[in-house]
DNA sequence: ATGGTTGCAACGCAA
């Protein structure tokens, strides 16, 4: 049995729900995980979901942030939120789906270096991994997929000089992206040889998404007894060239089960 | 040349 997973910042559901809706017919998901719907849980375009085929869990609030879940099976044990963290921003969702947990994240973007949201994104990234480590311990087969704001490593930049110690690359982003691999996690992109300059955010301005000036910052990461089934990890570019695009465009993976 | 685009919601803020 194969189970796909994906990963989309949609940038606003309500904008982007066609562009959600063809690629779920396209592709046919067991799991895609959303950020950055826009929308209130009240508002959130449920009947379009359901009729498509699809379960639906979501967290969301007015104009910023906002996650969601959807399955072909239904989620068990919703979760909502990092436990130890005060936070008002809607970023993190977790359902159980047969016997995998799968956490969908928005990492906070962190504006610049000396911002406040810099603080605060490694202060989020640091409670996020002391509760993962602690969930690591009830669920052995793990995804954590979604938009983490960070570029692992240079080739995930399509011009690294540029955007040295620039938020998304910095050293402390980076080293908290491997203390949550450290956890047990592997990137599921790398696990594959993968083309040179794969992207999977790019800026609206500029043609940056005609020039690929990309960058990687929406993974998939699952522990040892996933990864070793991972038969195929990649990033779907077309919704990407659609009229009214999201900048950030699908990340999925495909484990055997 | 230090720009530019998008979405939200209300003319600035966040990305």
């Amino acid at each position: 049995m194969a189970f796909k997973v994906a990963t989309w910042n949609v940038n606003s559901l309500r904008v982007r729900l066609p562009h959600v809706m063809d690629w779920l017919d396209k592709v046919k998901p067991d799991v895609l995980s959303l950020q950055e719907t826009k929308v209130p849980d009240e508002s959130f375009p449920v009947d379009e979901i359901k009729q498509l085929g699809y379960e639906v869990v979501y967290s969301g609030q007015k104009a910023y942030n906002g996650v969601a879940i959807l399955s072909k099976q239904k989620g068990e044990d919703v979760h909502v939120n990092i436990p130890s963290l005060e936070d008002l921003q809607r970023r993190v969702l977790a359902i159980t789906v047969g016997d995998v947990r799968v956490f969908n994240l928005y990492v906070p973007n962190g504006q610049c270096v000396d911002s406040d949201k810099y603080h605060y994104k490694l202060k989020w990234l640091q409670a996020l991994t002391l509760f993962l480590k602690e969930q690591l311990t009830l669920y052995p087969k793990v995804v954590v997929m979604g938009d983490f704001n960070i570029a692992p490593q240079d080739i995930d930049v399509h011009d690294p000089v540029e955007w040295q110690g620039q938020v998304l690359c910095t050293e402390p982003e980076r080293a908290a992206f491997n203390e949550l691999l450290s956890l047990g996690f592997q990137d599921c992109f790398r696990l594959q040889t993968q083309p040179e300059n794969s992207f999977s955010w790019w800026d609206y301005r500029l043609n940056a998404f005609k020039r690929n000036r990309g960058m990687r910052i929406d993974h998939i990461l699952a522990t040892e007894a996933l990864a070793s089934q991972c038969i195929q990890c990649g990033i779907d570019k077309s919704p990407r060239g659609l009229e009214r695009p999201s900048d950030h465009t699908p990340v999925f993976a495909e484990f055997v089960t």
